[in-house]
DNA sequence: CTAGTTAATTGTTTATTGCAAGTAACATTT
DNA sequence: AAATGTTACTTGCAATAAACAATTAACTAG
């Protein structure tokens, strides 16, 4: 198999984010194979010929492989290409971001989490496509409800605050808040499901049928 | 120069508008070539391997052959990818769409402009593309100065008016639409240029110098 | 039964927006 | 030169939504 003038390596790489110990995180893992044998980096794969429409496909696999579980939210990013981005020669590589449930992730995993604003050097182009991922997701989380997929299934209306929060990076008025989610039918309260500690026993809420199967449909 | 079974045809195709008696068009060309040879489609061509960081060369070149001038406003859409796209065999498409005011279009173009309400059916997985690119189009409009790069450097406050309503589709208040953009800096007047007719002279605008600067920094 | 803690709501003030009417600045007509 | 028509632009007001601050609600633990 070797590389002709015309026809380029096709790759994805994944921004997998989640939210651990209130900061968003990124998910690297150290590389298997040269080049940058043993450096972190973002997961990414070759795409294969089969995984037809887009490369969603291509981005599930490579996630599956390395977390043993599906992203909640899937998204294309943004798709890069030249020949100096990776020093085999040609590629194209189209980049995806993920957001991930810290629930979801099991303890022993091949990938480590690091804050977003204490990143490492990364190799390859992999800055910029970190950078394009945050820009992205920074900026639909204002208007949309992406931040709750870094959820899991149940959680309460703090929890959903916290999290738009800590996405967006400023504070938000709690009853703001509140009264604009609630009004835009993207979460519903769980009939009878309460989360209690030594105080008053907080609401569980779940996203909305209709934001999910709207996701669905864009895959 | 054959096809492996590991590395797809790189190309890019582009969904050029554009506003042409007051309404929303597609700049669409007959393909010169098999497959599909004489059919209406997005103007495209094949990636080279020198165009670096991301496709926006092809896209430019592609574009400075169809129209002979450079898009105002130009940006990454969506890749598409799979075996079944084009009857070729595997390949990927970079989608691009670009925003060309009218004025720049001189007559006897290689392409027709169609209003996107009357689209014809088109080859390829090109309708899919254009679906996504009215999409995107349609959603940035309403909070961004996109709509400006349809008219020609010089406009006046109704001309934007008029084209930010023809993009999004819907009504706008007058004078909260001027309030709005004025608040914004995204444009400025020009200072003592007016365009008159038979009745007060309306007052000429530019986009400011940082909204051309931004954008700029994005390619 | 009181204190402590987090959840959720309620008012009050302050910007935004939507709508309607009015004023401004011309050219053209009388 | 005054009246008229036409488009540009502004103003005022009512309705809505957002930001801020304080209050009430519902529990547990001592």
């Amino acid at each position: 198999m070797e590389q002709t003038d015309q026809q380029p390596w096709v790759m994805v790489d994944t921004a997998l984010f989640t939210i651990l110990e209130e900061r968003l995180c990124l998910l690297l893992a150290r590389r298997q194979e040269p080049p940058f044998e043993g450096v972190p980096a973002l997961p990414g794969g070759f795409v294969h010929v089969e995984e037809d429409m887009d490369t969603t496909m291509a981005a599930r696999r490579v996630i599956r492989g390395k977390l043993g579980i599906d992203a909640p939210y899937l998204e294309q990013l943004f798709t890069f290409s030249g020949p100096a981005r990776d020093p085999r020669g040609w590629s194209i590589s189209v980049a995806y971001y993920a957001l991930i449930p810290a629930a979801l992730l099991s303890q022993s995993q091949a990938v480590e989490a690091v804050p977003v604003e204490a990143l490492p050097g990364l190799p390859f182009d992999h800055p910029q496509i970190v950078a394009k991922a945050i820009e992205r997701l920074r900026g639909k989380a204002t208007y949309s409800s992406l931040p709750a997929f870094l959820l899991p299934g149940e959680f309460t209306m703090n929890d959903l605050h916290r999290i738009y929060q800590q996405t967006i990076g400023t504070r938000l008025d709690q009853a703001s808040f509140r009264h604009k989610i609630l009004e835009q039918d993207i979460i519903e309260p769980i009939p009878n499901r309460f989360r209690g500690g030594a105080h008053r026993p907080a609401r569980l809420y779940r996203l909305t049928r209709r934001v999910l199967t709207s996701f669905e449909r864009k895959i």
